[in-house]
DNA sequence: TATACATGTAAGAAAGTTCTTACACATGAA
DNA sequence: TTCATGTGTAAGAACTTTCTTACATGTATA
């Protein structure tokens, strides 16, 4: 999502994605480093399946990406932390990505 | 929405605004000039009203800017051209701007 | 007058988003 | 075994978004 240019279809879900106060909240703590579900759900202050949603819709947009991961006591950990994001929004890019959407198989 | 970083609120509904493919072709047809609402609906290819309401959100957005006008033949016109949308999108700007989030009284 | 063009808005259907509650499973420690 | 911790998911309510259709207003021209 840093690298090449989004298509059209690719930009509409990153804006989904970041068109949400929880999600924005989400992005803000993961810069303090990466953490797991049930712990960011305590930071944040929102219920567990909550932010598990929250976190689905970030990854899919690729704002962040998760790892299950197994504890020293054996537990099952599902860490995520921020994936690269650093576009330049302009009217340019939007342009751009707009003549590659698809606006028909789309859900 | 250009100039000063935008408040939390602020960015989450400039996300929303733009997390619309009719409204990015919206913006990307307004790259090439102003136009007028019935214009810009039959240039892109849908309904006046429906397209009124998307002109609407991007202007509350700050996007867009509005400005009605009466041609020669005496028609109540209603042009929209693009307002300034320059933003350098990264975790840094997003974790500043959730610090300024509201999230209570926002509807 | 009727037509063509412009504006705005309101009602309602359909679909999507957000959130809670409840369930299921697994491991380690008391 | 029971409790505390972690994972995931499904059902349903409440709300928002998207879109169509229909109505109402206005001016200029045929």
């Amino acid at each position: 999502m840093t690298q090449r240019e989004p298509t059209g279809d690719e930009l509409v879900e990153l804006f989904a994605a970041l068109a949400n106060p929880v999600r924005l909240r989400i992005i803000a703590t993961l810069r303090g480093g990466r953490d797991y579900v049930s712990n960011l759900a305590r930071v944040i202050g929102v219920s567990r399946p909550l932010l598990h949603m929250h976190l689905q819709r970030l990854e899919a947009a690729g704002v962040v990406v998760g790892s299950l991961e197994l504890s020293d006591d054996g537990k099952a950990m599902k860490y995520f932390e921020l994936a690269d994001l650093d576009l330049h929004l302009t009217p340019e890019l939007i342009a751009t990505a707009a003549a590659s959407l698809t606006g028909k198989e789309n859900k």
